[in-house]
DNA sequence: GTGGTCTAGACCACG
DNA sequence: GTGGTCTAGACCACA
């Protein structure tokens, strides 16, 4: 695999933590990073990346609140939970479904014939069924 | 029903002028506001909510931005396009399948069981039959 | 009113951050700081301590994450929910259970008396019954 | 039932010597280690729980810092006091009290209705019969 | 004016 | 070694 696992754009007017907490959601709902894998300290990603150990922190910080993340001083970060664990409180969901229904809108508005099927498309892509991992 | 076309939330951490963006793309994807209509003017939609004309001018200017909206000094500012017309351009596209990448994914990592109906549920809930729309 | 509303302790364990978000939770159970009062900048809040801007933007982090803190660009930090609202969610309750639990082991072990007294004395002090707030 | 005595979650964010610590509190409070008690030299419950010993001696440290435990060469580490013994000294149980204090309003700032309550619950629940304690 | 973001670097707690 | 805390100061977004 020659994934980078991340990458970053500091050009983007998305914040760095931003950015970081995204691909780190994005590899869980994937399924590259299962429950319980560590993730990089917090220093060696700032230092991959020449960015400020208090970036990747706050990064994480935000992945804690959510309840993806999970850190203790000894073993340092490790996912807390993968799509298959029971959903998380219904305060998250809602502020989620808030936030899907205008995404949605944008995408019906600017002409996509069919959203649900797009939806269907990056889902898939980015969350094959779990099957043996390759074929 | 007056239908207020639009309400602001001055203790949202949502900026002001992300708001007025959401909730005309939400009247254009649902058909609310179709291609052609007349937007309040600057002035008067500011004006009308105690705002600041600068943030209602912000908003108007990110929806011309994304092609939505079209100015003119004759007719003032009207809605460019409607969910029934071609696709906008794909670098606009992309961008928005990129965020409903990660929105999506986030989702799924939160354990929400079947994204995909979820997104039917939304956008039926948003944008009903669309065009003959009643009987 | 001489109440300084907060007074730090620098030497303390705890953490400056913490004990802001402490003093405010308390100044808000004690319904000194009701729903829709304005905290103090958080520019000014770190001038008048001799602290730093980013210890205060963190705890202000914190409270916006506990929900009792809402905050916009335009009218800066203000309190979101008073001891009247309805409960926050359960994922908070529980938690705050468990603590609530060793705590109260911790004042038995140590021989108090009758703990449920204390804690009924407590609150009484810090939450008067909402009167007309004294007399 | 074997009464594991001890349980330890080394994923949880607590450290692992405020655990043990806040473990042995309950078990004073609750009766479950009488004044007198031994409890494991810090070397077997170490080995025990595959953990640092300095862990372990930590939280014995604080223990004996709280006046809970008593170490002596001859006989190891025995519990120092039970819920019926004389109140500690005041600048144990002020220190237990303004940590009350800020637990206490953060329930009553969340909605928690009658947190009085909630304390009776909680305790009685913790450390129920006693002694004879009913009849 | 407000808060949010980020950097560079220091110190401490945990195990 | 890990993460957590804090400082001093800069720049940007919002209204």
């Amino acid at each position: 695999m020659s994934a980078p696992l991340l990458e970053l754009d500091p050009t983007s007017p998305v914040p760095i933590y931003q950015q970081i907490r995204d691909r780190v959601v994005e590899a869980v709902a994937a399924g590259a990073l299962p429950a319980g894998a560590p993730l990089p300290s917090v220093r060696s990603l700032a230092a991959g990346f020449g960015i400020n150990t208090a970036t990747v922190a706050k990064a994480y910080d935000r992945l804690r609140a959510e309840g993806l993340l999970r850190t203790t001083s000894k073993s340092g970060s490790v996912v807390a939970r993968g799509p298959g664990d029971p959903p998380s409180p219904p305060h998250v969901l809602d502020d989620w479904r808030a936030r899907l229904r205008t995404l949605l809108a944008e995408g019906h508005a600017h002409g996509v014939p069919d959203v649900v099927a797009v939806c269907r498309e990056v889902l898939g892509d980015l969350a094959p069924p779990t099957r043996e991992e390759a074929s």
